[in-house]
DNA sequence: CGAATAATTTAAGCGCAACATGAATTTCTC
DNA sequence: GAGAAATTCATGTTGCGCTTAAATTATTCG
């Protein structure tokens, strides 16, 4: 999200006013550094920066995630 | 995600097991009746489907995701 | 350099909603 | 119509998204 960023021209401070969440939220959302979101604060990042979902959260498999919480059951 | 269920020869009830939520909180999901979601289910999710993101959570610009609580201080 | 500005981090606290469980109900399949 | 699957309702817990405020750490720039 930060090429979008700078392609709309504003600050970190701008995009969290314009988002309507804080700074300091922002920034750990930026970071990584929360556990979730809400979608509504998702679709004002989107809409605000004009990109899709794909520039602000991102997924690459991990094996870990199919570990802990499931049995595997499964077979391939 | 209904797509990536098919596919991968899974129920629901099957899903919710492999990812380790509860049915009831999987079908509210699926059905966009929760206002937000942790990553680590999203991943979960994604990594059970073996399916991107996009599979799982989309979003689509609309209007109004500008309105309240932005001041719209903001030229073009 | 050193101010100003931006960004990140910490801390403390509030409130909601993501999650669970259990049961009822509806919907789909045969 | 039986049975499975899916959705919905009710109730409860607790984690964490979010806030504000302040401190700290980059950046930028004359």
């Amino acid at each position: 999200m930060n090429e979008a960023l700078k392609r709309r021209g504003l600050k970190g401070k701008d995009l969290a006013r314009l988002v309507g969440i804080s700074e300091t939220q922002l920034s750990m959302f930026r970071a990584g550094k929360v556990k979730g979101v809400r979608f509504s604060t998702l679709a004002r990042i989107c809409a605000v920066l004009e990109c899709p979902l794909s520039d602000v959260v991102t997924y690459e498999f991990s094996p870990s995630d199919l570990e802990s919480p499931a049995p595997t059951d499964e077979e391939d």
